[in-house]
DNA sequence: TTAAAACCGGGTACTTATACCTGGTTTTTT
DNA sequence: AAAAAACCAGGTATAAGTACCCGGTTTTAA
């Protein structure tokens, strides 16, 4: 049994992607992938019907179905954190936008990558949280400074609450969908004037100008599905 | 040398997704990976410089960065059809937008899969382009019949032109920045009115309703960078 | 069980976007 | 050299979005 060293857990949801990442850690030494999700309902309970469980897990999601409330990467970590305390999260995404990286930390992870970060990267973001409880890059401490930054400095009068409520992501999946503020009051029962107030506290709690900048954020937040 | 069988060349600029899809590829039999590329700009330079080509190019691109004009996928698709028109060509997106996947068909491709396929059907289409010229899925083929219909069918006033102009271009990619369109105007130093023609013919030309299905077609399309 | 947050909806005002008309110049293609 | 496409910009009009005001009920959390 050649069991020794880190052991890895992988929830991915692209096949090709995880054999990859697969194929590179077998290569490393003292490393190796004990577990394997392809997605992230199952995590839990999976890692519940085993006691060999994994150092470190590599989480990674690709978008969540549209319409659907989803069991998203956050929410994963989130539980992981809370199931089982000692293992370490390391979040890879496609994205670096800062508010979705913060939101990663925030949420738990213990570590964030992109994805197309070199493999190299990689091993050294595995062996840092394993070791060192931790990885955290310029990238993702820009981002948490950043985001700390927000809810400390009194000048910014609205401090971001981040997180959408259920009705706001709603009406941000319809904004999205190309539905006027009308037929959004239509489709969800309630007034043009209520949809109005959603679309003003969306523009704010997303930092965003405008339309434009919403369907963004939303594209990047993994709201929708592009 | 076990170099008989199909050879394959991959285009894919997420290093990791390429070492999966080259091992994988590996453990099939008759097939080799006997060409690689992380980026769009140098394939033709490299293919020319060798006499063994691949006989299928499977070619993946994320998003090009924002701001420039980019070398895309679409391009490599044109560029390697006009210069080796015996390579076959298998894209792989994110993607399952039927005008993206139109588009991709369009240029050349001679096969379309979404990345997130099953890996036995990235076998049997690579076996398809390389045995048959062809492997076009159902989801390709509905693909096409509604992106022709648009052409033929006369109840639509304008066909689609399907293709934007660098000017436009330009015009969604300040607008997915959040800026209005006299913001626009004055950065282009030309008039809102200007602005506003492009704006209208983009909705046209994109099949949206107003800003935020533009948006999502630029995300789709690869305009911008999420 | 009390406070907070979310949700609802009325009002008003203003800004921006959408949509079409016209015709002109410049650039690209054939 | 001619045709086509792109680009430019004026006009006019309506639709939609942005941004506040107010106070109410319902749901959630401390």
């Amino acid at each position: 049994m050649a069991q020794n060293g880190i052991h890895i857990g992988l929830v991915e949801d692209q096949f090709i992607f995880r054999e990859g990442m697969k194929s590179l850690i077998q290569n490393w030494p003292n490393m190796s992938v004990i577990f394997e999700s392809g997605d992230g309902h199952s995590v839990i309970e999976k890692l519940k019907q085993t006691s060999f469980r994994p150092d470190v897990l590599l989480i990674d999601f690709s978008l969540p179905p549209l319409g659907e409330q989803e069991f998203n990467g956050l929410d994963v970590i989130q539980a992981v954190t809370n199931h089982f305390p000692d293992i370490k999260i390391l979040m890879l995404s496609i994205h670096d936008d800062e508010n979705f990286i913060a939101k990663v930390i925030e949420y738990g992870a213990h570590g964030h990558l992109v994805k197309e970060s070199d493999p190299d990267d990689v091993r050294k973001a595995i062996h840092a949280v394993h070791e060192k409880g931790s990885y955290i890059n310029e990238k993702t401490l820009r981002a948490i400074q950043h985001n700390m930054g927000k809810k400390i400095k009194p000048n910014q009068p609205y401090a971001q609450h981040t997180k959408l409520t259920k009705r706001e992501q709603q009406i941000v999946e319809l904004i999205c969908l190309q539905h006027t503020t009308e037929e959004i009051a239509e489709k969800l029962f309630i007034s043009t004037k209520t949809v109005n107030g959603h679309r003003i506290n969306l523009l704010q709690k997303t930092n965003s100008r405008n339309t434009a900048g919403l369907v963004i954020y939303a594209v990047k937040n993994q709201l929708v599905s592009v």
